[in-house]
RNA sequence: CGGGAAGUGGCGCAGCUUGGUAGCGCACCUGCUUUGGGAGCAGGGGGCCGCGGGUUCAAAUCCCGCCUUCCCGACCA
């Protein structure tokens, strides 16, 4: 390929609108153009190093046996009705309607993917099947961010397994679980498998596969001394032990007009002379459980709700007779049920609200002036947590969520009549499931943000994404000398030596020639000079780690191709 | 949905306070010179100033309403 052939206009001035380096260099570098909000298109060079991240998605999930199909990405409605998600993820959906009825843009493919398989899966003796498809998401996010990042369109890369028990459909998970190793890995990109929350997907064991990065919007929690890694939402500290009550205080009461929510009402405390900072309040947290009834949360003063499975967040008007701003946990019990975090046992007495408007409560004591009907992990994790594995510090890790694996069990299969197969013994029973899914266009913007400089002007793209893994480039070039020649001999036969190769010929200054190509992204430089020419050598480089060498232009294709599977076998 | 910022040639911005016929850099076109790291000179083209209404002799500029985009948060396979 020839740089004057490239759909390609670099731009020099930093897009207004965005801010992460990946960002940037995907604009900057024409990789992609926005249409709208969350939505865009893939320009020749953008869509090379996604296609390149497809087939490697590919191969990797041919690799354990699974085969891919393509689902529709226009759903009838009613199968959406049919396990209720029409309502669960109705915030997401894009509805479209048609003559014909009502559609459902897919914004994942479960219902889909069942429709299309029971006819198949007939008998045990049809299982296991392994399926995935690449195929473009639609959901309707509230915020876009952070270019592709976060986007109303997308492509995924979704997987699914059906298998005729829970044991089979481990292994089966096992499988998608591999492979998807093995594609990070080849993209460059160092996922670590993290223990995570199930979402609205639903199901039991599941992990996340997230890349530390800067652009992340996500959180896990890591333990450097057993390795235990969650994300944020299903980490759970562990124990520390409790301390004994304060036997020899009493409560007392102060007026604290006009100070609910945790930080006011410690500042109107500490004016009024109590001993009480924002660690020693008592968060008392209205909740709804299931089956609408409330249920109070207590947590310290300093710590986030996480909100528990089931539950959500009381609204204002259900609130009754509860002083909002000012509820506490004493007198309580008769009315709801009271959880607490164990962390609630690591102080001698808290302060709280009075359950009357204007007024705070000092000294309460656990089991004394309130009690707790049951503890349970209330507080989102902090960096310092202790593990609960070993009891080691935990560190907080910012990340990109680029993949999710699910063991979904019976979740959807049992709610539809027709997910069944026939055992041994002539039972009709629910198949197991299992999901997996990719964010393909997200891993560019990882890899970008990962290999790119933080100007976003420059990047150096792991050799299995690259759109060309060498640009070949004459500088220091007249038309009268033979460097445009080499140049040109060179890209070819590195070409016909099976390694993709961008040859630079426009009439452009070297200071733009080479500009363009760092945004170009190519791992492997190749640069003729005329100047090492007079000595009959060519110059080398590796970007990957910026080192150059110069070799007699005769080698040249033979060390660029030896470079590049050296490059290759890094990633595998 | 809350909080903040911004909409002016393709891109990045100035002009708005104090209304008076729209400007700069990049990009683009033509010519010449240049070519080991975003070249120089000369000439040229391109703009319902986000949309709608109002005030005024006159609106990019003042007033009202709306739309869109970005950032933070809420939310989130």
């Amino acid at each position: 390929m020839r740089t004057s052939e490239l759909i390609f206009k670099s731009r020099r001035e930093v897009p207004q609108d965005a801010e992460a380096s990946s960002h940037q260099l995907l604009l900057r570098g024409n990789y992609i153009r926005r249409l709208t909000s969350g939505v865009y298109s893939f320009l020749p060079l953008g869509y090379q190093v996604l296609r390149r991240v497809e087939r490697i998605v590919e191969e990797e999930l041919d690799r354990v046996g699974a085969s891919e199909l393509l689902l529709p990405a226009l759903h009838p409605v009613e199968i959406w009705r049919a396990t209720g998600r029409d309502a669960k993820m109705a915030d997401v959906l894009f509805g479209v309607e048609g003559k014909s009825g009502s559609f459902v843009l897919g914004p994942t493919h479960e219902e889909a993917v069942i429709e299309a398989m029971s006819p198949d899966i007939e008998s045990y003796r049809d299982l296991p099947k392994l399926v995935y498809q690449i195929q473009t998401k639609f959901r309707d996010e509230p915020r876009a961010r952070f270019g592709l990042m976060r986007t109303r369109e997308f492509i995924m890369a979704d997987g699914y397994s059906f298998d005729v028990d829970r044991d089979t459909m481990r292994a089966s998970y096992q499988r998608f679980y591999e492979a998807y190793q093995a594609i990070f890995r080849r993209v460059g990109l160092k996922a670590e498998p993290v223990e995570a929350d199930a979402g609205s997907i639903g199901g039991d064991v599941n992990h996340e596969f997230m890349v530390a990065s800067s652009i992340g919007e996500d959180h896990f929690a890591r333990c450097r001394e057993c390795g235990y890694q969650a994300n944020i939402e299903a980490a759970r500290a562990g124990e520390r032990a409790g301390v004994p009550v304060a036997r020899d205080i009493e409560p007392v009461t102060y007026s604290t007009p006009n100070a609910p929510g945790v930080e006011i009402a410690v500042k109107a405390l500490q004016d009024a002379g109590a001993e009480v900072e924002v660690a020693s309040m008592l968060k008392s947290m209205l909740l709804v459980g299931e089956a609408g009834q409330l249920v109070l949360a207590l947590l310290p003063g300093d710590r986030t709700l996480n909100v528990p499975r089931g539950m959500r967040l009381a609204e204002d008007v259900e609130m009754g007779d509860f002083v909002k701003g000012y509820i506490g946990p004493q007198g309580q019990s008769s009315r709801v049920t009271i959880l607490a975090d164990p962390l609630v046992r690591t102080r001698p007495s808290w302060a709280s609200g009075a359950n009357q408007e204007g007024s705070h409560t000092v000294g309460l004591r656990l089991g004394i002036d309130f009690n707790v009907d049951r503890f349970e992990n209330l507080v989102v994790v902090q960096d310092q947590d202790p593990c609960p594995h070993c009891g080691a510090p935990l560190e907080l890790v910012r990340s990109v969520e680029v993949g999710h694996t699910f063991q979904l069990g019976l979740t959807y299969s049992g709610m539809l009549a027709h997910a069944r197969f026939s055992t041994v013994d002539g039972q009709e029973l629910p198949y197991w499931m299992g999901c997996y899914g990719i964010g393909v266009t997200r891993v560019p913007a990882v890899i970008a943000q990962q290999y790119g400089s933080p100007e976003g002007d420059a990047v150096a793209w792991p050799v299995e994404v690259a759109p060309y893994v060498v640009s070949v480039v004459g500088v220091g070039a007249t038309k009268d000398n033979d460097v445009v020649a080499v140049a040109r001999r060179l890209h070819d036969l590195i070409n016909a030596g099976g390694v993709s190769a961008l040859l630079e010929d426009r009439d452009v200054s070297t200071g733009v020639a080479m500009r363009d190509l760092e945004l170009i992204g190519s791992p492997i430089f190749c640069v003729v000079g005329a100047r090492s020419l007079a000595n009959k050598m060519v110059e080398i480089r590796d970007r990957m780690h910026d080192r150059t060498t110069l070799v007699p232009i005769e080698e040249a294709p033979a060390a660029v191709i030896a470079l590049s599977r050296e490059l290759t076998s890094e990633c595998r």
